[in-house]
DNA sequence: TCTGGGGTCCTAGGACCC
DNA sequence: TCTGGGGTCCTAGGACCC
C-alpha cells in the first residue's frame, strides 16, 4: 500500500463565509480585513436574522472610505482581478479598487465554519492534521477507497460532502507526501482536485517556481533568483554541497530533498502550543513619555488578555516576553525566563514591565505585544514548589513596586 | 498611504556544567 | 602559560506560514 497524503485548502475562506450571509455580493469584489470601525457598527446594526440577504448593495462599506492601518486577510476572486491580494495594506488596495466592498473580520463565525468542515472530514477520514482555520492534511493511505484513482475518489467525496453540508468550496491535492500534496492543492484552485504520483515530478512540479515550495519565502527565493534558479527543476540541478554552502546544513539539505519531492513528515493529529501572545498596532504612533498613560493601559490590557487566554486553554508558562515595533517598522523583542510557571496577569504584567525597561524608548511606537512561552499544561493542583516560588515572586514584586514606582512602567 | 495578528522553527552566541 | 569538547539552557532576531 503506497502512502497517499491529501492537502485540503478552503477557497477564499473568510470571503466565502461572508458570501453565505450576503449572497447579494456574489461575483463582486469583496475584501475582508481592517478590524472593526465606526462605519461597520452602523452597518452591523442592520444585521438581524433573515435580513442579511436583503441589505441593499449601497449600504455596504466600500474600500474607498477606509482610513487606517489594516491589511487584507482575504479577497474574493473578483477582487483579485484588480491585483488585490492577501496581506496588502487596505489603503493601497483602495487605490486599486475603491469600489470593492470591505467587510470586517468576524473570526468567531469563521471558526464555526472551520470546526464544521473539519468535523465533516473526520467522519470520512480520521487521520487529519489541522493547519490553521482553513487548511488540513489528511492521511488517505489506509482509509477505505483512499487509494482508488490515486485518491481522487475520496477527495471528490470529501469535497462534495463539505459543499453539501456547508455551502463552501475547497481544493484538494493528493500526493505521496505533505510537501507535494500542498503544491498539488494549488494546481486546480478553486474547487479543484489534483492527483500527483512520484513519476509526475518532472512534468508537474519541476516547471513550478521555487516559491511554490512551502517553506521557501521571499528571502530564500530572492537568493535563489540571484543565482539564476527560478524553477524547482533548476533547484533540483543544484548539488547538495553547493546548497549547504549557500543555505547552511539544515536548510541546504532540506532544499535538496524538497526539489526531489522528498518529504517524510508524518500527519500529526495533535500538538501542544509553544507560546501564547497578544499584540496590537496602534491607530497612531505613540510615545513612551508623551502617551505614557495610554500606552500603560494598553500594555496592562495585553497582559490581562494573555492571562485570560492561558487560563481558558489551561496552560501556564515561564518565559515572559514583549515585542515592540517602532515607527520605522523595526521590531525588537525582550524576554525573560522565570524559575516558576504562571498564568497570572499581575505576574505577567510585572515581568513584561521588566522586559520593557531593557529596550530603548525614545522613538515612537506603532505596536506593542506580550507573549508567554515555554508552556506547560496547568496541573489541576499546582505543584508545591511552583506555588512557593510564585508566592515569593509576588512578595518581591510588592517590594519592587514601591521601589520602582516612579519609573515608566 | 506603506506594511495585522497569531503562531512555529532555526540560528548563533554566551553562560554554565561536566 | 594560551586553552578541549559536548550538552543544555537562555536570549534576540529573523524567516516563514496561515
Amino acid at each position: 500500500m503506497i502512502r497517499r497524503i491529501a492537502h485540503l485548502d478552503m477557497d477564499a475562506f473568510y470571503a466565502s463565509v461572508e458570501l453565505l450571509r450576503y449572497p447579494q455580493l456574489k461575483g463582486l469584489p469583496v475584501v475582508i480585513g481592517g478590524g472593526r470601525r465606526p462605519v461597520d457598527e452602523a452597518f452591523l446594526t442592520m444585521n438581524s436574522e433573515g435580513f442579511l440577504a436583503k441589505i441593499p448593495l449601497d449600504a455596504f462599506p466600500r474600500l474607498a472610505s477606509y482610513t487606517g492601518r489594516g491589511v487584507i486577510t482575504t479577497a474574493t476572486y473578483a477582487a483579485r482581478q484588480f491585483g488585490i491580494g492577501s496581506a496588502m495594506g487596505l489603503m493601497k488596495a483602495a487605490k486599486l479598487c475603491p469600489q470593492a466592498i470591505l467587510l470586517p473580520v468576524d473570526f468567531a463565525e469563521y471558526r464555526r465554519y472551520s470546526c464544521a468542515f473539519k468535523d465533516i472530514i473526520l467522519e470520512i477520514a480520521p487521520l487529519m492534521e489541522s493547519r490553521g482555520v482553513d487548511e488540513v492534511y489528511i492521511d488517505f493511505t489506509e482509509v477505505p477507497g483512499g487509494q482508488r484513482d490515486g485518491g481522487r475518489v475520496l477527495a471528490r467525496l470529501i469535497q462534495k460532502t463539505v459543499f453539501q453540508q456547508t455551502g463552501l468550496t475547497c481544493s484538494l491535492g493528493v500526493a505521496p507526501n505533505k510537501l507535494l500534496a500542498k503544491m498539488a492543492s494549488e494546481l486546480n484552485k478553486p474547487n479543484g482536485i489534483a492527483i500527483i504520483f512520484e513519476d509526475d515530478l518532472p512534468t508537474k512540479i519541476w516547471p513550478l517556481a521555487c516559491r511554490k515550495i512551502n517553506g521557501i519565502g521571499p528571502k530564500a527565493d530572492e537568493k535563489l533568483q540571484r543565482h539564476g534558479i527560478h524553477t524547482i527543476g533548476e533547484l533540483a540541478q543544484c548539488g547538495l554541497d553547493w546548497l549547504i554552502d549557500q543555505f547552511g546544513q539544515k536548510t541546504g539539505a532540506w532544499l535538496f530533498d524538497a526539489a526531489r519531492g522528498i518529504d517524510t513528515r508524518a500527519v500529526v493529529l495533535e500538538s501542544e502550543p509553544v507560546s501564547i501572545s497578544r499584540e496590537t498596532t496602534f491607530e497612531r504612533d505613540l510615545h513612551a513619555v508623551h502617551d505614557r498613560a495610554e500606552l500603560g493601559a494598553i500594555f496592562t490590557g495585553l497582559c490581562e488578555q494573555v492571562a485570560r487566554d492561558l487560563n481558558a486553554k489551561r496552560y501556564v508558562g515561564k518565559t515572559i516576553g514583549i515585542k515592540l515595533r517602532y515607527d520605522n517598522f523595526k521590531s525588537v523583542t525582550r524576554n525573560q525566563t522565570l524559575n516558576f510557571f504562571t498564568a497570572d496577569a499581575a505576574t505577567i504584567r510585572h515581568w513584561a514591565g521588566q522586559c520593557l525597561k531593557r529596550v530603548p524608548l525614545q522613538q515612537r511606537l506603532r505596536l506593542l505585544g506580550v507573549k508567554v512561552g515555554s508552556l506547560q499544561r496547568a496541573e489541576p493542583h499546582e505543584s508545591k514548589k511552583n506555588k512557593a516560588l510564585a508566592h515569593i515572586d509576588q512578595a518581591l514584586t510588592a517590594i519592587n513596586f514601591e521601589v520602582t514606582e516612579p519609573q515608566l512602567f
